[in-house]
DNA sequence: CAGACGTGGAG
DNA sequence: TCTCCAAGTCT
């Protein structure tokens, strides 16, 4: 990697600063620095679109307008305006942070990086563009943009996949981080890597600091950052059971850990779970299969159902790491159904528009609400 | 540290 | 359909 002189990092700060002045985004939590405005935006922001956000950021902000609203929302009001955003934890830890905003420091808000870490959701990119945006501490807030940006520009090669990276480029970007406008240089540099130094399709040529881009000045920047790629999502096979009784369908709770914690969905049974019990899993029949699952039912839940498939039930959905493939079964059963064992309860249609649910569980509803 | 943790858009 | 990406944090 280079390593720039004085002049240049002050050049460099100019001529960044003149252009966020004139063509930085007009972002409805840019209109002012309240640390409750910029705080909720970065949360949501993690991981997630621009564009994306914007409705979420909006409505959010009229449903909880300060942070002690926010402390004292119902949980499942809470959920709701944060259905389809994904990576839930982030709003129960938004909850968590307010209530240590309100209950344990008076309302007030910890305004150095070192005070903000302590914050349930807020890691060191968060506690970087609160402290600089909001309280003008002169700090670098090391998010995707700042790993990018500064990787072509200084051609820095650490790999910015491994955690240990970060401390690289926080000592660099402290070191040309100008003290009378940190917040707005941070947000400036999040512009920058969310156009002309994009990911893919980048336009260096028109950057407005190309002529501090070195891997543009040697036509690389192809070349950085250097990232090392995840593993591809890995395939689990299920059985959905759509339990129907009128307008009403049986949805079991999910745990309140792992993956989409505390969510309703219809009940899902790993296929995986039903091949342990075979000698020879690798040659099982669909009707092997059928036979295990009604017998899992009725030994962990208690339900003693007919279950049947169709064609034309397979539902799937991707995550970050896993690729669930869904075969819906339709159940019937003679007289009432004993939810002792069963963890989850009959929830109407009318229930469906009031909880929040996941995006699998809206995927399996329009799959059975389409076919009747 | 490596992996968990959602969803939607782009190519 | 698949891969990679998008203002990360927690364990």
């Amino acid at each position: 990697m280079i390593h720039w002189s004085t002049e240049k990092i002050e050049a460099f700060q100019q001529t960044l600063l003149a252009w966020y002045d004139k063509d930085g985004r007009d972002l409805p939590w840019r209109r002012d620095h309240d640390p409750y405005h910029v705080w909720v935006s970065e949360i949501m922001l993690q991981q997630t679109q621009v564009n994306t956000v914007m409705p979420y950021y909006t409505r959010f902000m009229d449903w909880f307008p300060t942070v002690n609203d926010l402390a004292n929302a119902p949980e499942e009001k809470l959920m709701k305006a944060w259905e389809g955003l994904g990576y839930y934890s982030r709003a129960r830890n938004l909850q968590k942070a307010a209530r240590q905003i309100v209950d344990d420091n008076h309302g007030q808000w910890p305004t150095t990086v070192a005070g903000l870490l302590d914050l349930a959701g807020i890691g060191p990119y968060t506690a970087g563009a609160i402290a600089s945006i909001a309280f003008g501490e002169p700090v670098p807030a090391v998010d995707g943009n700042a790993f990018r940006v500064f990787a072509r520009l200084l051609e820095i090669d650490a790999d910015i996949s491994k955690p240990q990276t970060r401390q690289l480029f926080e000592q660099v970007i402290s070191t040309i981080i100008p003290a009378d406008r940190p917040g707005d240089f941070n947000q400036a540099i999040m512009d920058l890597g969310s156009s002309y130094m994009t990911a893919k399709n980048w336009d260096s040529a028109n950057s407005p600091v190309s002529a501090f881009d070195q891997a543009f000045l040697d036509g690389v920047e192809d070349q950085y950052p250097v990232k090392t790629k995840k593993p591809r999502p890995k395939r689990i096979p299920y059985f959905g059971l759509v339990i129907q009784d009128g307008d009403r369908y049986l949805l079991e709770k999910r745990p309140s850990t792992g993956l989409l914690a505390n969510f309703w969905t219809f009940p899902l049974i790993k296929q995986e779970t039903l091949l342990a019990r075979l000698d020879e899993p690798e040659t099982v029949t669909e009707e092997q299969l059928v036979t295990l699952l009604t017998q899992k039912v009725a030994e962990d839940y208690g339900l003693n159902l007919k279950l049947t498939t169709r064609p034309g039930k397979q539902v799937t959905h991707t995550f970050t790491h896993q690729k669930w493939l869904i075969t819906l079964m339709d159940a019937e059963w003679q007289g009432t159904l004993d939810l002792s064992y069963f963890p989850g309860e009959w929830l109407s249609t009318a229930d469906f528009e009031r909880l929040a649910l996941p995006k699998v569980q809206d995927k399996m509803w329009q799959r059975v609400k389409s076919e009747g």
